[in-house]
RNA sequence: GGUGGAGUCGCCUAGUGGCCGAGGGCGCACGCCUCGAAAGCGUGUGACGGUGCAAGCCGUCCGUGGGUUCAAAUCCCACCUCCACCGCCA
């Protein structure tokens, strides 16, 4: 959530960023019943405060008929407070006047690309590579969980491991924090991250229960600060978890995600900060730098995008997405994403600390990915050699065994 | 999963329908005292919302949500969490 005040004090404000970011919210409609909510809300506080009256102890129909009007004055303002949050809590988040303009990825502003792709080609597919040398399996996993799920074996599941393990210690060695979270989390922790509502049909929902499957180690590690105030001493707070990632991606079916690249499952290392909000535009950068280091250590050619407006989310401030290249694809494609949230979650979630002037204010939360295995999956399709076999970076070596080349020995199963 | 107990202002605690419409202690902050400190004494001590130019004022919050009542921390219902024991288990 932004901050209320600002629908009284700047509408047009409000009504700018909800045209930007095409949300359908009746900003007329939610100015009217916030002003009406007040005005309900000071008549029944009014009528509370007589009700404290100790004459209205010895006069008890004076008191049931207040309480009457008691009664229908808390009514209405409960009515009035549903359909204004109602509204509220789906107006986006602010962005800066830089933001690109646009509708979807294709509108994603290209800032630099680093690394020397190899040529465009079909023959790299990472499921045909993976396949061939056994380390890699979609067709079991569509047996055995339905289409969009795939299995790593051997080699390739000691490939995921090893980047896992990799991205983790360098954050590590960055002054994150780790953690191994719940894979699951009640509603109240999809809604304080801003997953809910607006991406309601991500969810793995739990059948008869509160609990969904956690979309991504961010909802669970910003969850564990919900509702709380931290001590300002403890900021900046990084941590870093990994964890698989459930998504429906309803609505992607047919696009065309041959191979692993789009699943319903994946598995990330990924990289939190709460901070100061003055210093959130540092941390975002800080992210992204880790990002590139940790492509540039796995040999991967990347590009770096700004994200517009409209592929950005409705909690998003500020995003830029990094793109590896893969050859199959002849296009870089989305491996990271790496978001500047402000002060959106922690308003949702009631998270806040006391500033230097002992004033309780939201802290900012920086969302980044760290790796992923669709990292892995690029590794497959631009290090594959002549022989088939898949080149081992060095910066992954030492997590290998020493190991210099994947899926030479027999296959596995 | 079963049975029993419990959740009050950072921590401990008082509390069985209206002198609690939340008292006390600890801790913390400030002041007095002191050469300085400790002790002692005094004052203060949260969150959220509304209202006001402002000092302030008003309201809400006793795990959460409902309900009973003129009036609820207190009575009723549901849920959440924790503790103990039993069962099961990596």
């Amino acid at each position: 959530m932004i901050d209320i005040a600002l629908l009284r004090t700047a509408p047009e404000l409000v009504r700018h960023v909800c045209h930007a970011k095409g949300s359908d919210v009746d900003v007329d409609k939610l100015i009217s019943l916030d002003s009406e909510l007040r005005s309900t809300q000071v008549h029944a506080e009014k009528l509370r405060a007589d009700q404290k009256n100790p004459s209205l102890r010895t006069d008890i129909e004076a008191a049931r008929a207040l309480k009457a009007e008691l009664q229908r004055a808390t009514d209405k303002l409960r009515t009035l407070q549903e359909e204004r949050d109602a509204l509220w809590v789906r107006v986006p988040n602010l962005f800066p006047d830089d933001t690109p303009p646009g509708d979807d990825d294709e509108d994603n502003v290209e800032l630099r690309r680093v690394g020397d792709p190899v040529p465009a080609d079909e023959a790299r597919a990472h499921d045909t590579i993976g396949s061939r040398l056994g380390i890699f399996d979609m067709a079991r996993g569509a047996e055995v969980a339905g289409s969009g799920f795939y299995y790593w074996k051997g080699d390739g599941a000691r490939l995921a491991w090893a980047i896992f393990s990799y991205a983790q210690d360098f954050l590590v060695g960055r002054g994150f924090s780790p953690m191994l979270t719940p894979l699951v989390a009640r509603e109240r922790t999809f809604f304080g991250t801003g997953y809910l509502p607006f991406f309601a049909d991500q969810l793995y929902r739990i059948a008869d229960t509160d609990l969904s499957l956690i979309g991504t180690s961010e909802q669970t590690l910003i969850g564990y600060y919900g509702d709380t105030i931290i001590d300002r001493a403890e900021l900046p707070i990084q941590v870093t978890a990994f964890s698989p990632c459930f998504r429906t991606e309803a609505g992607a079916a047919g696009r065309s995600n041959r191979g692993g690249y789009r699943v319903h499952q994946f598995h990330k290392v990924e990289q939190i900060v709460i901070c100061d909000p003055a210093e959130s535009e540092h941390w975002l950068d800080e992210c992204q730098r880790n990002v590139e280091e940790l492509l540039t250590g796995l040999e991967l050619p990347y590009r770096v995008v700004r994200v517009c407006l409209g592929d950005m989310g409705a909690p998003a401030y500020k995003k830029y997405d990094t793109e590896t290249w893969f050859p199959s694809f002849g296009a870089y494609r989305e491996t990271h994403s790496n978001t500047n949230l402000t002060d959106y979650q922690a308003r949702r979630f009631k998270i806040r600390f006391k500033n230097a002037d002992g004033k309780t204010v939201f802290p900012h939360t920086i969302s980044s990915t760290g790796i992923t295995d669709r990292a892995a999956l690029a590794i497959l399709e631009n290090h594959v050699q002549p022989d088939g076999t898949i080149a081992v970076p060095k910066a992954l070596r030492s997590y290998l065994g020493g190991q210099e080349r994947l899926g030479a020995g027999k296959p596995a199963v």
